[in-house]
DNA sequence: TAGCGTAGAGAACCGTGGTTCTCTCCGTCA
DNA sequence: TGACGGAGAGAACCACGGTTCTCTACGCTA
């Protein structure tokens, strides 16, 4: 079985990104990502100079595919209150999931955060996207920034939460939260 | 010089307290604390086992300290309220701290909390000990425990916010969401 | 003062993991 | 059909880090 470029690519992404979320980056060897994606080490090294490349490359796709994970859940939604609220209903799906274990981008930061600047940035980035989402939903349900601002904690706080406790409440709980937080003129 | 057990343990602890808070466990090894702290390696291994052992001693002393300083911080708030809020008021100090990098238990469990039970089980004893906190001041204040929830969950996106950001507004953002969500009546 | 035990400095040991290299196979093309 | 080139399997290489061991110095005690 002869793999294009793009199949190897994304065997070794979805590999390294099951392994990397669910070990944490420096638990998993190359050689892992070899075994469970069948991208034998050369390919690999051929498909991106180093395990650190592949790191980016996973935090970077998998940035892309969460937000239009949440962006199609929420546009699913009709008036913008409902809208707001429904990013907490998307966070309760996706705590819910088998295997979840918290935020990948919070994980990664309290690990490689002190010591890589990719990984530091890809974070910032990342979470910078996430909250200039929610300004904008917020915005659009006539909401200041600073309730965005504010929703924006909520929801970072239960992401953490319910990977520690392993637990979908924090969503329903920062939910709440939200609804209280909405201003109602 | 000569130390006694105690002071040896002090010195050890104290400087894989900072090095693993400042670069991330798996990045700090044995002969840097040795280096750091000046307990040579025979001596470390003498006062813990190993370094998993050390990494345990480390959060488990952290955890009595930071509660301990939370806590001192409150006690000097007024009314019941008012030591709500303190509570995101100390935070704000907390984050202003130079080398801050948010919270050493949500960075040390998405490092090592999928493959260390004892790291997880720590993580989860040390927010558990947080909320629990928070619940006993907020029902000083007569608020219900769906309140106090919501209140921890502000205070962990906090955290996480201003270690990724590395500045002190997250706190601030918190506190006005805490005065909101905090019953009247 | 001689011997003992402890402690430090630092080398040594050993497994692990990132990266590279070798060997072989197989499909392609002249 | 035979040479070539890319790809996989897996060994090899090499650095790093956890852990242990050796050697030496020093203080205490009989």
């Amino acid at each position: 079985m002869v793999l294009s470029v793009n199949e190897a690519r994304d065997k070794a992404l979805d590999a390294a990104e099951q392994l990397f979320y669910a070990r944490g980056i420096h638990a998993v060897g190359m050689d892992d990502v070899r075994a469970r994606s069948g991208v034998s080490l050369k390919r690999l090294y051929g498909l991106y100079p180093g395990k650190d490349a592949l790191v980016e490359a996973v935090l970077d796709r998998r940035d892309q595919r969460w937000r239009e994970r949440l962006t199609a859940y929420v546009d699913k939604a009709g008036d913008p209150r409902a809208r707001v609220l429904a990013v907490f209903d998307w966070l309760a799906l996706w705590f819910a999931e088998p295997g979840f274990r918290g935020c990948a981008w919070i994980n990664a930061f309290g690990e490689a955060g002190a010591t890589s600047p990719a990984v530091a940035a890809q974070t910032r980035l990342h979470k910078q996207r996430f909250a200039a989402q929610i300004a904008e939903w917020s915005a659009a349900a006539g909401q200041p920034a600073e309730v965005a601002e504010q929703l924006f904690l909520l929801a970072e706080g239960a992401m953490v939460t319910a990977g520690i406790r392993a637990t979908v409440a924090p969503a329903h709980a920062a939910r709440a939260a939200a609804a209280a937080l909405l201003r109602q003129d």
